[in-house]
DNA sequence: CGATGGCATAGACGTCGTCTAAGAAAGGAC
DNA sequence: GTCCTTTCTTAGACGACGTCTATGCCATCG
């Protein structure tokens, strides 16, 4: 996502684009990596020394707000933020750590509005394995 | 589950049964709570007032190690214990927060080994939406 | 008895995230 | 342009949570 591209975005989702937010949208609004706050805060601050943690963490919690990011507990490690705001599935490579996102079509699932007790608004499957390269 | 089955239950996984050990296992081992570290902390001290937070940590930990619990990281409050050491996903509940196990077989899940890209160990199902109690 | 090894303790510490109070910047009215 | 208001950003304090360290305790064994 371009420069451009991400005012056009937060300003479709009602946030006022001012220079530190188009900052942090443009790494983390496209990034596949799943990054935590202080890993944000550590890749903005590369070309934006000056952006305070309160700012990032601010901002990250906006995106949230305003549906722009999910936020996401899966891992001992830490909250992770994904950009991707479609349904889809998470695979947690048990080697790197690092979290994969899968195809809500790869996975069925049944029964799950079958359940007795639950009323299930949303769900999600959370595998580990790993990530597969040899082929 | 009794004092004296806890005991045994400690000796089967190799873990020495020490008073401290006992009564932190005898809440966390057989709650369906999910509770916290520091919940399970205060559930102790009720009965050991003199029991100190490192104790319950140490426990805890030990506990995970030996396989008597397993640690989930599923919702933004915060780590929680489960001791149910089957399969099972589970089901958080919008309005409270609690995590209420799910059995394995209620949910069928698909084309999870046919994934092209990862190969898949473990996984589960984390659902969101409501308990039912009307009926 | 005294030595050894595992267990428990208090409190310091580190990390992560939030809050607060104040300053800087942007936009609107005129 | 100036003034005023609102919003954004900041540093640092703070709080929650979990770990670490150093010490003390207690049982067992020679």
């Amino acid at each position: 996502m371009t420069r451009p591209d991400v005012v056009d975005v937060l300003e479709q989702h009602g946030i006022q684009p001012s220079a530190h937010r188009v900052a942090v949208g443009e790494y983390v609004l496209t990034t596949t990596d799943h990054p935590s706050a202080d890993r944000v805060w550590a890749r903005v601050r590369q070309r934006f020394p000056m952006i305070s943690r309160a700012t990032v963490y601010n901002t990250l919690n906006l995106f949230v707000e305003k549906k722009l990011l999910r936020e996401l507990h899966l891992s001992p490690e830490s909250v992770v933020f994904d950009p991707n705001m479609e349904k889809h599935h998470h695979l947690i490579d048990e080697e790197s750590g690092r979290i994969y996102d899968v195809p809500w079509d790869d996975v069925e699932v049944c029964k799950i509005d079958e359940l007795p007790n639950y009323e299930v608004r949303d769900y999600q499957v959370v595998m580990h394995g790993r990530r597969r390269y040899d082929h």
